[in-house]
DNA sequence: CATATTCAGGAATTATGGTACCTTTATTCC
DNA sequence: GGAATAAAGGTACCATAATTCCTGAATATG
């Protein structure tokens, strides 16, 4: 049940409905999605609340209203989409923080940052376009 | 401050110290260590309390008593170490849980769960002695 | 045997993340 | 225009996990 990398439900909600709303390519009210993907509504307005502050998604109120992608699907990284959630992710140079080690140098030898820069750049690397585009049977990065 | 990996500070804690009692090769209070490696003492108590449980580690009570590590610190693999803390690590299909996916396939198209394994794989390769190793040639408190 | 030292175990506290509920805005239909 | 309804915004609450604190038990020492 752990899951290596720290990747919240709020963030999980965040890429699916993004990715949903990059397929669609249409305004989806929260109900919607929430059903869609099959998550707490509660849970996803308020990552969706998130998502609009940050300006990833248009929200319109009222009937007929819900989200909306603002910006080119292929112009969004999946890292901007997980900044606006958990807020700027920085791969520290160690898996502590930086506070004084026993050890001269990272016990683990800068392998760790690696991986963590790995995950980073896949992150900025794939667009939503690319996940709506891996349901058409296409290739992706 | 993120941090993409999933490594609570228990589990950091377990890593630096198990890491010093090897570079020592000899017995330790937890009040020794956890000045050492500049964290909360109250912690790393409880931290090596688990460990002891799962025979990583052998507590001796009393004066002069402390830790010290049970096997050969070449056996003793960080994902060992890993697990006594936080319990099985699997690296899951998808970021999210295995529920109802709005996609035809994990979006991820398994490339996270390449990079958990990859992960995953590092903890199961290094051991204890490994971090000691690379500690040679270099300063060390 | 008294006493100091050190870990064990659980209780209390704090922090985080998720949920429920009420408020505001906008549309639609009389 | 006003009432009703649909939808997002915001706040307060709750659950769970992480951390600290406190008391007790074991062991060595004089
Ligand atoms: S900071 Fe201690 S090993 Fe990296
Ligand atoms: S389970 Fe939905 S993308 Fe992986």
């Amino acid at each position: 049940m752990a899951g290596l990398f720290r990747i919240s439900e709020a963030v999980s909600i965040a890429f699916h409905g993004m990715g949903l709303l990059a397929v669609r390519g249409a305004r989806m009210s929260g109900h919607e999605i929430a059903n869609a993907i099959c998550v707490s509504e509660a849970h996803l307005l308020k990552v969706f609340q998130r998502l609009a502050r940050a300006g990833l998604v248009h929200s319109t109120r009222g009937p007929g209203g819900g989200f909306e992608i603002t910006e080119d699907p292929r112009a969004v990284t999946l890292f901007r989409v997980y900044e606006a959630i958990e807020g700027t992710a920085e791969c520290g140079v160690c898996l502590l923080g930086t506070t004084t080690c026993p050890f001269g140098r990272c016990i683990f030898g800068g392998e760790t940052e690696r991986m963590e820069k790995e995950f980073l750049d896949y992150l900025h690397r794939v667009t939503l376009a690319d996940l709506s585009a891996k349901d058409e049977g296409g290739t992706n990065a």
